[in-house]
DNA sequence: AGAGGGATTGGG
DNA sequence: CCAATCCCTCTA
């Protein structure tokens, strides 16, 4: 069980995404590992893209999602949850991958669909933004298993976003009864 | 220094 | 439908 290399993350953010999905995340702790498999996930693209925090420009609470890729962006949603993101593409770039769902595999109590329940299951908050996922206490990893059948959607909760709010740039496995908002 | 608001969730 | 609740960002 390896992290996946920084070349899976330094590409095309939604080729990113879609691969994501049926990845296993991994957290190492003095109990036992917290093991999920990814089954729901949203692209946001860069700059461009107006529901992604990166549209605000380089401040200090977006300067994790510009920069290399393979590190984690996490931040504090309503005052109340946490919210996981991969950095996807080259340093600069300002994109990431949403994990909005997981499929328990181990050690993980309570609810995993929702971007803020997905944080709370496995312990994740601020403390990690800027956590290299190629470290070896916190990781992505592939199962290898087969190919996951995918459905694309509008992203949830963007309105704001113009006609980037329409864009199907959320992902999740079809049937999975695990995504948050099939 | 102060106001506004959010990539959510749970309860009425 | 709406409150919870922190902190980042903008404005002055």
């Amino acid at each position: 069980m390896q992290p996946l290399p920084r070349s899976f993350y330094n590409r095309d953010t939604i080729v990113v995404a879609r691969e994501l999905l049926g990845k296993h995340l991994v957290r190492v702790t003095s109990e036992g590992n917290r093991m999920g498999r990814i089954v729901e996930v949203e692209a946001y693209l860069g700059p461009h893209d107006l529901a992604a925090h990166s549209s605000k420009g380089l401040t200090e609470r977006t300067r994790i999602m510009f920069g290399p890729p393979g590190y984690s962006y996490v931040y504090l949603i309503y005052g109340i949850h946490h919210c996981l993101n991969v950095v996807t593409e080259p340093a600069g770039h300002g994109a990431a991958v949403l994990l909005r769902a997981l499929e328990p595999l181990a050690g993980l109590s309570g609810r995993t669909s929702g971007p803020g329940l997905l944080c709370r299951a496995l312990g994740i908050d601020r403390q990690w933004n800027g956590h290299d996922l190629l470290s070896d206490d916190f990781f992505i990893t592939d199962p290898g298993a087969a190919a996951v059948r995918i459905v694309a959607r509008p992203r949830i909760g963007v309105d704001y976003a113009r006609h980037w709010a329409r864009r199907k740039l959320r992902f999740y496995e079809r049937g999975n009864p695990f995504v948050s908002r099939p």
